[in-house]
DNA sequence: CATATGTCCTGAGAGC
DNA sequence: TGCTCTCAGGACATAT
């Protein structure tokens, strides 16, 4: 999202207003006259990103953090519905005249931030950045910790920006157990728990994220992505795992969210993962 | 303090 | 066909 949005760097925006919608008003603060006003006439000079927040800076120090939770898009296109638009802020001055934000469900907010000390009380709690996670901060953090570990990397105060589905692929990688107990994990899991994070967002970011079958997810230019295509795991229950060739995909529920692995590649201990981590099997089948 | 649960929301799909 | 019910999961508030 942060990078489709680079386009309107340097732009300025003429109004802020909330679009007629037939569903409930979207959660904005200020109210959205306040909003509007505020706004009115600022350039916008960088776009940035706090975890899974969207942060549009303003020329006068001000900041409009999007976080768009599961269903919300922002948009330089055209919607895919005019139902589900909740805000529009028009623009001049550079190639799109309009920056949107459309949530289907509706769970999404809006906020105008003045300045880096509200920025810091609405991110302060956010751990360490997922693109840069380390094996020691991530260990350090959880090294004492009872939760499982694909819980634990859901929790926004301990890696910033990993989500339900990038979770399973992660833990998939890194051939680690969803299950196991982040107090009971080897330095060589860390490890590869860390490269694996790095990896998969890497790999969702340059196939533009994942457009399940509800078809929510679009880019900024209102385009699916295809990180779908390479999911190994997320929503495949009951196919073949892609790396042993053998054991099913198996679908659990931690947390109140499905998690999605294979009980052969993905074992808390024992011969398998110890020969996971000298040689990649290549397969002998197929 | 650490961890777990309830809450919000809409559309899709199941079951009858 | 049309109704009711359940589910999906982000972050935050509240409970244990």
């Amino acid at each position: 999202m942060r990078r489709g949005l680079a386009p309107v760097i340097g732009s300025r925006i003429e109004a802020v207003e909330r679009p007629p919608c037939r569903r409930r008003p979207i959660a904005v603060s200020p109210r959205i006259d306040a909003f509007d006003r505020r706004c009115r006439n600022r350039i916008i000079t960088q776009i940035g990103r706090r975890g899974k927040r969207v942060m549009i800076y303003l020329h006068d120090a001000q900041i409009i953090a999007i976080e768009p939770r599961m269903t919300g898009l922002v948009l330089l296109a055209d919607p895919p519905t005019e139902d589900h638009l909740r805000l529009r802020l028009r623009l001049s001055g550079g190639p799109h005249h309009e920056l949107l934000f459309w949530d289907r469900r509706g769970l999404g907010t809006v906020r105008l931030l003045s300045g880096e000390e509200s920025v810091r009380a609405i991110t302060s709690r956010l751990g360490i950045d997922a693109l840069a996670v380390t094996p020691g901060g991530l260990r350090d953090r959880l090294r004492h910790s009872r939760r499982a570990v694909k819980v634990a990397l859901l929790d926004q105060t301990v890696v910033a920006g990993i989500g339900n589905l990038y979770a399973a692929e992660i833990l998939f990688v890194a051939g680690v157990d969803p299950r196991a107990r982040c107090d009971r994990l080897s330095q060589s899991q860390w490890d590869r728990i860390a490269s694996a994070t790095r990896l998969v967002l890497q790999e969702a970011i340059h196939y533009e994220g994942s457009t399940l079958a509800d078809g929510t997810y679009r880019n900024a230019l209102n385009r699916q992505g295809s990180y779908q295509n390479h999911h190994r795991v997320y929503g495949r229950q009951g196919e073949r795992c892609p790396r042993c060739r053998e054991a099913p995909i198996r679908r659990i529920v931690q947390a109140q969210r499905s998690t999605f692995f294979c009980a052969v590649c993905q074992r808390k201990t024992g011969i398998h993962a110890l020969l996971r981590t000298v040689a990649p099997s290549p397969s002998t089948r197929g």
